[in-house]
DNA sequence: TGACAGTATCCGCCTATGCGGATATATAGA
DNA sequence: TCTATATATCCGCATAGGCGGATACTGTCA
């Protein structure tokens, strides 16, 4: 119970489910999701932190640079979540923007920042 | 995104979420609920409120008796959440002990109190 | 209407956590 | 080793929300 109030509690942040939505394809450096997200960056980084602590996410260095990703699901209740996050969160208002956004930032960049 | 994350923070605590157990099957007045929890009646009383504000769950009363049950959904998303919670809580160490404990209430109380 | 039982709300207190600017840390390259 | 960049952490501050006891409200019944 007290498990399952903590996976909540780090989906009950409008950040953290932005993050979540731009990290279900694929690994993100923080630079990417700072351009997209247009907020500090330590708000940005605090946001990570709390949802590698709830087991959400892992990072990896590569270089100078921190990626992002999903966790590799071993708990069944976490799967059916991030299932059900994948389906809903790109059709929210805010959601169809970032994704949109991240889609135009990559186009730009183009091998510009970290990669 | 700020809906979503308002229907998880009513999620993210773990009374509330044994509160949402015991509701799933069936409209409970709040002496049965205060009987199976053991906590004092303005917790309940609380997290009842705050189930109620976030759309989980509506109060109707019955002379001095309030009953709560799940509302009716209508949201797709919030539907599918109340489904994996279906299939997760009772097999929660909590909520199995939760479970067990409103049954034998239920054979105890034979109808002495409110219903 | 008075008393009581069930429930909701108020109160003071405390912790978790949000924020963004400032600072610390870590790595790459000169 | 010095510097610049990317990221993490610290700081002070503000709010949300947890708690349980006390109090207020609301029906019921005599």
């Amino acid at each position: 119970m007290e498990y399952i109030a903590q996976l909540f509690k780090a989906l009950a942040e409008p950040v953290r489910l932005r993050i979540l939505l731009l990290l279900l394809d694929k690994k993100r450096c923080v630079c990417d999701l700072m351009a997209v997200l247009d907020l500090p960056q330590s708000t940005i980084s605090r946001h990570l932190a709390y949802l590698k602590n709830a087991g959400w996410i892992k990072g990896e260095r590569r270089g100078v640079w921190m990626y992002y990703q999903l966790t590799e699901q071993t708990d069944a209740f976490q799967d059916q979540l991030r299932r059900i996050l994948a389906a809903a969160l790109p059709h929210t208002e805010q959601g169809a923007v970032d994704v949109q956004r991240m889609r135009s930032y990559l186009l730009e960049k183009k091998g510009n920042a970290c990669q």
